[in-house]
DNA sequence: GTAAACTTTCATAAAACTGTCATACTTAGT
DNA sequence: ACTAAGTATGACAGTTTTATGAAAGTTTAC
């Protein structure tokens, strides 16, 4: 599973904000606002990673990532430091202490769950993204395929990559403009009716079981994934 | 159906988690990164909200909200801005200048998604996208469903986006023009009668489980969503 | 460099939805 | 009761929206 992140910022706003991302990706998220919380987070179960402000009062952040490097237990948890933009020397620092990576503030959520997964995937290669099962029809990214009772269902990479959207975001109408820009990705121009042929391709490849029906159309609106049926 | 936030700030990673904050929560983002994108963001369909960074380069903030304040068509979309802490001069400045409430940076996106739904709620009590429920009728704007004891109910477009008016003004009545005009749209040339074929339709479709009588008939004056029978 | 696999677009068929009408019903007042 | 005005309802013909097969253009993998 492997998804737990430890947060340790003393600013409430920021962590939150933090927690808010990391559970948007589907990570588990632990607060801790000072030197002593973070420390007492040290314990079973480990975190696997851990989001560490360098700026905490006294300078504390330093003496945190110390402490995780020494012991035997937390000394391979990866730790990421938030820098304010510029402190150069602190990276530097940080980095010699046993910082990972690091992220400078502020930051976007696109480029914060891109060193999180990027660290992840050099510490442990397989941790991430676990499969997700509805229905019975089971998708699972890491060895990217998508099985029904046992049988391995074929799809082109669009339809993956939309039958992994739906499943992760489930029970809620998306208009095709919206599949577009998350599916597709922004700024790309293809007509909205391409996606009602993904749409029947996807269906059409998870159809031998059934699983056709969990896609549904919302005439007017779009088209939402749902066990309800 | 009121939920386009247009995003003013320079920073990319700061617009990003915005926007990522908002989308998160329902909200569709408009980004603009300046003055003139700002400005060319003023035109139908228009943002039912804007984000606003004070601190634009050049002060051309300020120059966003008045633009907005000014127009016709703008003046009544509510602008929250966005302040560094402590600014307290800014945040006097632009109340003045006509924005609705200001959010400190940093902020948390609960902080952040409390003070947008607060200030649309204010200015359009009915536009927020949560489920309603009455009498065991149950609307949800996100999946775009209709529920009543866990059955699905069936609809058209027209008689979906009838009923969550009505579910989001109930206890009111509403002559077929008014209905016309909120259900339908402005400058739409459609029969009066037209909304009895829809009410008919709507009462049909809520029916199965007696949920047909919280659609009153209110002879000589229009149609009433009411829980009182 | 070529074959295979994918994507996108297009054309057409199939469904679902709309606005109007004609007719049947109700209600309120005489 | 009878009438006039207002409402309910079923039907239908035109539109709009979706579904689907196939063609044309791209990318990917040997």
């Amino acid at each position: 599973m492997s998804r737990r992140v430890l947060v340790v910022d003393d600013e409430a706003p920021i962590r939150e904000m933090l927690v808010f991302v990391l559970e948007q990706n589907g990570f588990q998220a632990i607060e801790a606002e000072d030197y002593d919380s973070a420390i007492a987070a040290m314990v079973e179960p480990y975190p696997d990673m851990v989001l560490l402000d360098w700026m905490l009062p006294g300078g504390s952040g330093i003496q945190i990532a110390k402490k995780f490097k020494q012991s035997e237990y937390t000394r391979q948890i990866p730790i990421i430091m938030l820098t304010a933009r510029g402190e150069e020397e602190d990276k530097v620092k940080g980095l010699e202490v046993g910082a990972d990576d690091y992220v400078t503030k502020p930051f976007s959520p696109k480029e914060l769950m891109a060193r999180i997964k990027a660290v992840m995937r050099r510490v442990s290669p397989t941790s991430l993204e676990e499969a997700i099962e509805v229905h019975g029809l089971r998708l699972d990214p890491i060895s990217h395929r998508v099985t029904s009772a046992g049988n391995e269902l074929d799809m082109g990479p669009t339809e993956f990559r939309l039958l992994h959207f739906f499943m992760t975001h489930p029970e809620r109408v998306y208009s095709r403009e919206q599949l577009l820009d998350h599916v597709w990705g922004t700024n790309v121009y293809v007509e909205d009716r391409t996606v009602d042929v993904h749409i029947r391709r996807l269906r059409k490849a998870i159809a031998p079981l059934g699983h056709d029906r969990l896609v549904q159309t919302v005439r007017g609106a779009g088209y939402r994934f749902s066990s309800k049926v």
